[in-house]
DNA sequence: TTCCTTGTTTATAATTATTCTAAAGAAGAT
DNA sequence: ATCTTCTTTAGAATAATTATAAACAAGGAA
């Protein structure tokens, strides 16, 4: 559980005015136990529903992108017509349930390490994922 | 190399009709020494550019679904604002070059086995795909 | 406080990838 | 040749995302 008052002095660190919009966001986002995978579109009902204010569109899509771009979300690759985010920034792997449209996370001792036995010239691997897509 | 009969009969044995544009479009895809990694955009310019003659995009969408249907392409999941497809169809990894937007096919043996070790009740493994993002 | 600067929100328009529609055309069977 | 079914096509529709620009709010200085 974090306060409102330690989210306000996260965005400041950020160079992120805190904004009573923002610091909503906050709340829904990183005031959970487990890790959230969410679309632009979830994100943007649940606000509503939770705090009872409506948020412009515009506003979530430049927050969360403004939270990516601070390290505190993570895009995750998946073949999708939405793009799915994810409170977990470390590295790990994903589930994808194809029917539900939903992701799980996949803890790394589940898949083990993996060593990519290749390199290509001029070029250093900046995140290694594995999408694991489950079906009934 | 495989010659236009071939493939008029690979579209009739799959109860495609073997048009003129479904016959261009096999033989930039498929009459390949190396896998082909493309978009639909892609695709819809080299169509052009190799035999001259214009297939609208709406068929180019058509084809390219009516081949992934067959199993003849594969769909790549990476994040991008297009989806990717590729001629390589059996189980397989990738490097993505961010900066190039270009995929590069990773062998198995490069990659490893990799064993997943949580399931989901009810759901069963339809995929493992290993995406390795690449920067300078 | 008040003023000023800069960052933020918002409604709305623009953009872009993809899908849909419906009419014209081509393929295959009879 | 005729008929049916499938395919192509231009263009419209949809949907996610980004851009625009005006109103607004935060923070700092006076
Ligand atoms: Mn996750
Ligand atoms: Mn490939
Ligand atoms: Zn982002
Ligand atoms: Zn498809």
């Amino acid at each position: 559980m974090t306060s409102k008052q330690e989210f306000i002095e996260k965005l400041r660190n950020s160079s992120l005015r805190p904004t009573k919009q923002r610091i909503n966001i906050c709340e829904i986002l990183f005031n959970r136990d487990k890790t959230f995978h969410f679309t632009i579109n979830d994100l943007f009902n649940l606000i509503k529903d939770k705090t009872g204010e409506k948020v412009s569109l515009a506003t979530v899509y430049n927050t969360v992108h403004a939270f990516h771009k601070k390290g505190y979300l993570k895009e995750i690759p998946i073949n999708s017509n939405q793009t799915y985010f994810d409170t977990n920034v470390t590295d790990h792997h994903h589930f994808f349930d194809v029917k539900e449209e939903k992701l799980i996370d996949l803890k790394n001792e589940h898949v083990g390490p993996i060593e990519i036995q290749k390199s290509i010239p001029g070029k250093k691997i900046k995140s290694v994922e594995v999408l694991v897509k489950l079906e009934d």
